[in-house]
DNA sequence: GGTGAAAGCATCTGGTG
DNA sequence: CACCAGATGCTTTCACC
């Protein structure tokens, strides 16, 4: 897919705000409301656009826990892991990287004991080094075109 | 504030699809429109939804540098590492844990150039771990009540 | 939290370069 | 092929109950 100016003006907007209007966009950008629309639908069809989410505190409600679990799986261990993981609730980010812990999972907790038996569930696949989380400083940050 | 079942079903529907209409999701949910738009509203002054976002793929644009950087900070360094990252754009989240690599920053590059002056940026903060990211299995995935 | 009217918006259709 | 313009049905917004 090519992509113009007015695109990449699209997407900036609609990172800032989801749910900011085709019009209001299409005044900012100098489009009609359709011409938006249509451009939105052919971003998502390309998969550029993944969805549209709202972007919600947890630790302001019950999650109040929140870990950083980098995990080294031992061999042949991923397809499982990744089936594992699927059923968590919690897991807002995974990444499998490269190098000795090769995931890396930012989670939501209610309470420790949560914890406790993720750990358990995890240990059949490997090594776990768990991190509190003090803060995180940069959150669901958009990169602006 | 006080959270119903009715203030959860619409953090769910927000984070499922942040363009849905006030009106849609009163229906789904039993409510009129002007409700929904109140409760939403409510929901935003509390901080429990930050705000609303499109999840874009920023590796099918050019950002196709995908990495994890761990970075151990040297004693009294943490304002001024958090004042020079706030300047890099590329970061979608930085994690701030206890243990030994105290900073988790996931961030998007167009080239490995920007990677390498960017390590020479931290070189004066402590020391780094650069993972190469293969895949990230779970991406702002929201957490439903 | 609902209701009703007015303004605004999304969406479809047909037409233009 | 992307866009615009006009028409229709929904939606948002505001007053008020």
């Amino acid at each position: 897919m090519q992509l113009d100016k007015l695109h990449y003006a699209i997407l900036n907007e609609l990172q800032s705000d989801a749910r900011s209007s085709n019009a209001a966009i299409g005044r900012k950008i100098g489009l009609t409301a359709p011409a938006v629309a249509e451009r939105i639908k052919k971003l998502q069809e390309a998969g550029i656009i993944k969805g549209f989410s709202a972007v919600v505190d947890y630790s302001k409600l019950e999650y109040i826990h929140n870990v950083l679990i980098a995990v080294k799986l031992q061999p042949n261990m991923i397809a499982s892991f990744l089936k594992e993981t699927e059923k968590i609730e919690g897991i807002v980010k995974m990444i499998h990287t490269t190098g000795e812990y090769c995931f890396f999972l930012h989670l939501f907790l209610k309470s420790v004991e949560e914890l406790t038996v993720l750990l358990d569930r995890f240990g059949k696949f490997g090594d776990t080094i768990t991190y509190s989380i003090l803060s995180v400083p940069i959150d669901y940050k958009p990169i602006h075109f």
